[in-house]
DNA sequence: GACATCCTAAAACACTTGTTTTAATCTGGT
DNA sequence: ACCAGATTAAAACAAGTGTTTTAGGATGTC
C-alpha cells in the first residue's frame, strides 16, 4: 500500500495540523493554512482523512500513542500535585519544543468545544482528570469520585486553564505579567500553594 | 432626529444582540440571527451601528449604564467574597431573567477574545477585577496591586469561568452535575471555601 | 514498456459570513 | 397634499470556509 516513503504527505499534514489546532483551536484552524504549512494541496486532507474532523481525530490518535502521564501517584501526593500543576502550566504556556501541543488542544476544547470533543475527552481529558482526582483523593482522604474531589479537581483545572486562554485579557489588566519562565514558575507555585491550602482544609474537616 | 417612537428597531437590535452575544460570544453570533430575533432587516445593524463591532459596543455601553456592582467592600471581606462568587456564578449559570447577560459576554471574552476585547476590559472586566482585588486585599492584608493579590484574583476568576465554558466537558466527565440551583450553590460554596483557605494561608504567611 | 494503483494539483462547488447597494416606504412639518 | 429626511426591505456583493471534481503525474509490478 505505502508506495511512498512513509506516506510523507500524510505525516506532514498531521504534524502541521497538530501545531495549528493547538494554536487556534479546531474551529478557527483552516484546512488551507494547515495544507500550506504542510506543503500539501487542499484536497490532500480529504483524500487522506476524509474531512477536517477525520484529520482532527488522526492528530489526537497520533499523540495518544506516546502518553506523557506518570503511571501512578507518587509516594508524596502533595509533591505529585505540585508536579502536575507545574508540568501542565509549563508545557502549556512555554510552548515547549517537540510535539506537545496535545495539552493546548485539550485546553482549547475546554474553552470552546467542537465536534471533536468526544475524542478529546476520551483520549486526553479523561486520563488526566482521573490522575488529578487520584492525587487529590490521596491528599484529602476521600474516594476518587467524591463530589468534593471532583469540585477540587475542577478548581485546579480552572485555574490552570484560565492562564492559557485568558492571556490576552491579562495583557490588558496586568501588563507586568509577561509569562517569562520565572513568572510562569511563580504562577505555578501560587496555584499549587493556593490549592494545597484548600485541599488541606478539606482534609481537616472531612477527617473529624 | 428621532422621528420614530424611541427608535424601536435600534433598541430591539441591542436587546436581541445582547442575548445572542451572551449565548454564543462575539465571533459565533451572526448578524442574521440577531436581526431575525429582533424582527429587523440585516441592513439595519449597518444603518444604526455601522458594523458588527459597533453593535457590540452599543450593547456594552447600554448595560454599562446600570451597573450591578456594590459601591464598597462590605465590612466583612470574607462575606463579601462569598457573595461575589455566589452572585457571579448564579447569574452566569442560572441565566437569570432580566438583561443580565453582560457577565456571560464577559466570560466569553475571557475564553476567546474578539476585536471588542478592549471595550469589554474597560467597561466590564476592569471594575469587577478591581472590586475582587480590593476584597482579597482586605483578607490577606496586602496592597491591592500586589502580585499575590493579582494571582489570587485570577485563581478565583479562573474557577468561576471554568464552570461556565467548561459545561459541555463536564457533561462528559461528570454527568451527575446537572447545574440545578442546589448544585450551583454547592459549587459556589466550594469555590468560596476552597479559595478562602488559600487566602487565609497567604494572610498567615505574609503577616509573619 | 505497458498497466493499474496510489497520490497530487488546480479549479470549481456550495455554503456562510459581514457588508453594501438600490429602491421603496414611512414620518412629520409646511 | 406635498416634500425632505429618516427608516426599512430585498437583493446582491465580496471574501472565506469545507468539500468535491477532474485530470494529471508518480511508482512499483508484470
Amino acid at each position: 500500500m505505502a508506495h511512498h516513503p512513509e506516506d510523507a504527505a500524510r505525516t506532514r499534514l498531521i504534524e502541521a495540523a497538530g501545531e495549528i489546532f493547538a494554536e487556534q483551536g479546531y474551529e478557527s484552524a483552516t484546512i488551507r493554512e494547515i495544507c500550506a504549512r504542510a506543503g500539501a494541496n487542499v484536497a490532500a486532507v480529504n483524500y487522506h482523512f476524509r474531512d477536517k474532523l477525520g484529520l482532527y481525530g488522526a492528530v489526537i490518535r497520533h499523540i495518544a500513542v506516546n502518553p506523557d502521564l506518570p503511571g501512578s501517584v507518587s509516594e508524596d501526593p502533595e509533591k505529585a500535585l505540585r508536579g502536575f500543576i507545574s508540568a501542565m502550566l509549563g508545557k502549556l504556556v512555554l510552548g515547549g519544543q517537540g510535539r506537545q501541543w496535545h495539552l493546548r488542544i485539550m485546553v482549547h476544547e475546554l474553552a470552546r468545544p467542537s465536534d471533536g470533543l468526544p475524542i478529546i475527552v476520551e483520549e486526553l481529558i479523561g486520563p488526566r482528570y482521573a490522575l488529578l482526582r487520584s492525587i487529590i483523593s490521596a491528599i484529602v482522604h476521600l474516594p476518587s469520585d467524591h463530589d468534593t474531589v471532583r469540585l477540587s479537581a475542577h478548581s485546579i483545572i480552572g485555574q490552570i486553564a484560565h492562564y492559557i486562554h485568558g492571556r490576552p485579557v491579562l495583557g490588558h489588566v496586568w501588563p507586568a505579567m509577561q509569562f517569562t519562565p520565572e513568572q510562569v514558575e511563580q504562577v505555578a507555585g501560587h496555584i499549587a500553594e493556593f490549592s494545597l491550602a484548600g485541599l488541606r482544609k478539606i482534609a481537616g474537616t472531612s477527617k473529624q
